[in-house]
DNA sequence: AACCAGGACGTGA
DNA sequence: TCACGTCATGGT
């Protein structure tokens, strides 16, 4: 077992099974989610406004959306820039955030129920690699690694990166270590997503974080 | 009262 | 490429 299925392994003894993406309809274990193309907006919706930003803030927005019936790409791109800004508010950026959204509804449209691109969506303005593939993983199940901070911030202290290395670097590292699975690849994500909630919020990071302090000690159980 | 949250973009060097 | 500055609300 190499490192990276290691730290997989102890991740889910420790937390189980997650069950993302957190939608505020969704229920966690469904993994039929998204079967709509209403479902998959949402998700991407959702990668978009939690760019640097707390889900709980997010949520917020997105009910926002659905109370006014806003949320799907028709709609955003028919609102006021004004308007849309005023009802995601929550998420913070708005006023980017609206644009981006403006953005990515047309690319949506675009897509008419095929599949989404990373080298498309890569190209959108507000659409970076986190994005890009958090919205491939987890709207259109594609098999592609979500890299975040907090992965980055999680492999160097346990001394797999020295944290400088580029988004493609670690996002290859992940892939070359796992089997191609869509639901390893979004379990992954969101058990270290949960556990660094925990252990590598604040610092100083790791003070108890059993990934760390048994890295280098071998268990039994 | 600073600091952080599941980033991305623009700019000057 | 690299290093910052900017965008902004809400919880601790």
């Amino acid at each position: 077992m190499n490192d990276i299925e290691n730290i997989y392994s102890k991740l889910w003894q420790l937390y189980g099974p997650q069950g993302w993406w957190p939608a505020p309809d969704y229920h966690p274990g469904d993994y039929n989610f998204p079967g709509t193309e209403n479902q998959k907006f949402e998700i991407c919706v959702g990668a978009i406004l939690t760019q640097n930003t707390s889900w709980k803030n997010v949520e917020k927005a997105i009910l926002n959306l659905k109370k006014y019936d806003l949320l799907a790409p028709e709609m955003l791109l028919t609102i006021e820039h004004k308007h849309l800004a005023q009802v995601i508010k929550s998420a913070g950026y708005f006023n980017q955030k609206a644009r981006k959204l403006a953005v990515f509804s047309e690319y949506f449209l675009f897509l008419n129920g095929k599949s989404a691109n990373r080298q498309e969506l890569l190209q959108l303005w507000g659409v970076g690699p986190e994005t890009a593939d958090s919205i491939l993983l987890y709207a259109f199940s594609q098999p592609t690694f979500v890299v975040d901070s907090y992965t980055k911030r999680l492999l160097t202290h346990l001394g797999l990166i020295k944290g400088a290395e580029r988004y493609d670097h670690i996002k290859a590292l992940f892939e070359s270590c796992l089997p191609k699975d869509v639901i390893l690849y979004q379990e992954y994500h969101a058990l270290i997503v949960a556990h660094a909630k925990l252990h590598y919020s604040k610092k100083p990071y790791a003070l108890n974080c059993l990934i760390n302090k048994n890295w280098n000690t071998k268990r039994t159980d």
